[in-house]
RNA sequence: CGGGGUGUAGCGCAGUAGGUCAGCGCGCAUGGUUUGGGACCAUGAGGUCGGAGGUUCGAGUCCUCUCACCCCGACCA
């Protein structure tokens, strides 16, 4: 391609609304250009890019075996009524009505059309194991979509499905994934970091999310700085510092005037946070919920959400604190009744306990579980700080942020039951088909490799992900010889089969080099009257400072030796 | 959905006690001089100042409403 006849230009200024460095890039390069909030065109250089991504996907997963095919964007909500998911993804779900009124939506994902389709193509165990994927546009209306490709409301989305007789067979399929997954990042020059991810309330039980470690990365991620344990920080664990214990001593009720927070009480009655315990109260799919952890510790709402099996959560308002009749900085789990008390299991660590009186300025001394109050649901639901010991081998944890590239989740019989997706076994018995889904956004994966691979000129794509191999700059273009010896090398490597960009422009040559590192091809090459002077071209590769005169005659195998 | 911010030429911006305020830089076009890290000179094209109402003799500027976009948070199977 002849920059000349390219559609997009660089910009030397960068659109204002550009924070992100991958955002920044791609617009000022002209990758991408912004039609509305979260959705984009991708022009000529940055369609290449995705491609390339697209194409290592699918050699990857067809060669584990996978089978690609294409299901529809316009999805029948019916069909989400089933799996009663319209109401999971709320609205982000993009919906819209037809002629004849009946309402489908846009896919933001194809769990429920991909169980539908297999339903009817497998019969037989012996039709199984398998593994079908697509490369699909997807939909989700973001409440706010943010950081140019790294968070969109419409999006190319790598999504597969493995389908199986057992849990047994599903754990192959998902071990093979992931290994087609780690393939798939290698080749794309981008190391990732594979955490242990929360699966919602819909989701089974394995679920790994993968992440590219970045200080503009989107999620929180939890890991340990002695063993391989990291998880995001939605599902990340800890070993939580047993309290003192002490043999139980009775219930006892003090004033704690105007005392409120976790911090004035534990202060006012001189006792560590960690012998306190917190009352929180949620509004849990309209229901009130009573969340007690220890005064210490945060209540981590995406595991609260999954011990309640809700799909909407969030913190209670006043009004309906009020309602139910607790008291807002006095309350506790001691004599309630007629709210669901969901309890962190850290209240079990330690003894004798600071609680709210459940009356104004009171609070109880040496509270203590099971002996003062009966809970509804016990687990985990704390949040994971930084500093925690990790639950593997008890070091410390760190936080870093990243972002999230792929994900890939044990869905088990979920969409199968409910839609009825059957398969006879070996004894003739009807068993549900066995689930796993995996994703890669292709966008993002994009984004991140240029978060991962810039410096303050451009891009530096890693090979494999760059739209051309070659940027070809003519300097002099006006000088007969130059413009002659650019033009036949452009068309040498073309028929070669090399992908060549060729600046033929009439600029300056700070231009042109400032272009060329912009644009982040790896490899360089310049004709110039200097150059012609020793029958050769200079090269240089994108992350190297250094170049080198390589002969005109030669210069084709050496390339292809070099890169 | 809460909080904050921005809309003036393709891009970046200036212009707001209401009165030659339709401007600058970059880019673009034409001509010329330049050519190894974003050159220079000259000439030129390009904007219903996001939109709708209103106040006023007069609105880019003030008021009301509205739309779009960005950032923080909430949200993100």
């Amino acid at each position: 391609m002849r920059v000349s006849r390219l559609l997009t230009k660089t910009l030397r200024e960068v659109p204002s609304e550009a924070e992100t460095v991958s955002h920044h890039y791609l617009l000022r390069s002209g990758m991408v250009h912004q039609i509305a909030a979260g959705v984009y065109a991708y022009l000529p250089l940055g369609w290449k890019v995705l491609r390339k991504i697209e194409n290592i996907i699918r050699e990857e997963l067809d060669s584990a075996g996978a089978q690609e095919i294409m299901m529809p964007v316009l999805q029948p909500l019916e069909l989400w009524e089933k799996t009663q998911r319209h109401h999971a993804f709320g609205k982000a779900l993009f919906t819209l009505t037809d002629r004849r009124d009946r309402t489908l939506c846009l896919g933001p994902t194809h769990e429920e059309v991909v169980t539908e389709l297999v339903r009817h193509q497998v019969r037989s165990y012996r039709d199984l194991p398998l593994l079908i994927y697509q490369l699909q546009t997807k939909f989700r209306d973001e409440p706010r979509p943010r950081a140019g490709l790294m968070r969109v409301r419409e999006f190319t989305m790598m999504d597969l499905y493995s389908f199986d007789t057992n849990e047994e067979a599903l754990d192959i399929s998902y071990q093979k994934m992931r290994k087609a997954y780690r393939n798939i990042y290698e080749r794309c020059g981008l190391p990732t970091l594979e955490v242990e991810a929360d699966s919602g309330a819909i989701g089974g039980k394995d679920s790994h999310e993968f992440m590219v470690i970045t200080d503009t990365g989107e999620d929180e991620v939890i890991r340990c700085t002695t063993c391989e344990y990291a998880a995001n920080v939605e599902k990340a664990e800890s070993i939580k510092p047993a309290g003192e214990r002490r043999s139980l001593e009775p219930v006892e009720e003090v004033a704690t005037p105007g005392m409120k927070s976790i911090e004035e009480v534990a202060d006012f009655l001189q006792v560590p946070r960690n012998r306190t315990m917190k009352a929180v109260f949620y509004s849990a799919d309209g229901n009130l919920v009573f969340a007690a952890i220890r005064g210490d510790l945060d209540v981590n709402e995406i595991k609260l959400k999954n011990a309640l099996k809700c799909t909407e959560l969030q913190l209670a308002s006043e009004q309906q604190v009020r309602l139910a009749g607790l008291v807002a900085g006095s309350a506790s789990p001691v004599g309630l009744t007629g709210v669901k008390v969901v309890a962190d299991d850290s209240i079990t660590l330690g003894t004798n306990f600071v609680a709210g009186a459940n009356r104004p300025d009171r609070h109880l001394l040496n509270v203590n579980y099971p002996r003062d109050f009966k809970v509804d649901i016990m687990q985990d639901i704390a949040a994971t700080r930084a500093g925690y010991a990790c639950p593997r081998c008890g070091h410390v944890l760190t936080s870093t942020r990243g972002v999230e590239v792929g994900h890939i989740f044990k869905l088990g019989t979920l969409f199968s039951n409910t839609l009825g997706a059957f398969f006879l076994d070996n004894e003739g018995r009807q068993q549900p088909i066995v689930m796993g889904c995996y994703g890669i956004g292709v966008g993002r994966l994009m984004a991140a490799a240029i978060e991962q691979n810039h410096d303050d000129q451009g891009i530096i794509w890693p090979a494999p992900l760059a739209p051309y191999q070659v940027y070809l700059c003519g300097i002099g273009m006006d000088k007969t010889e130059v413009a002659t010896a650019a033009d036949s090398l452009y068309e040498d490597l073309r028929a070669n089969g090399v992908e060549v960009l060729y600046d033929d422009r009439a600029e300056s040559p700070g231009i042109k080099f400032n272009d060329a590192d912009l644009l982040g091809i790896p490899l360089r090459v310049v004709i110039s009257p200097r150059t012609l002077k020793q029958q050769g071209a200079e090269v240089k590769r994108r992350n190297s400072k250094e170049s080198q005169i390589m002969p005109l005659d030669d210069l084709i195998r050496q390339l292809k030796s070099w890169s």
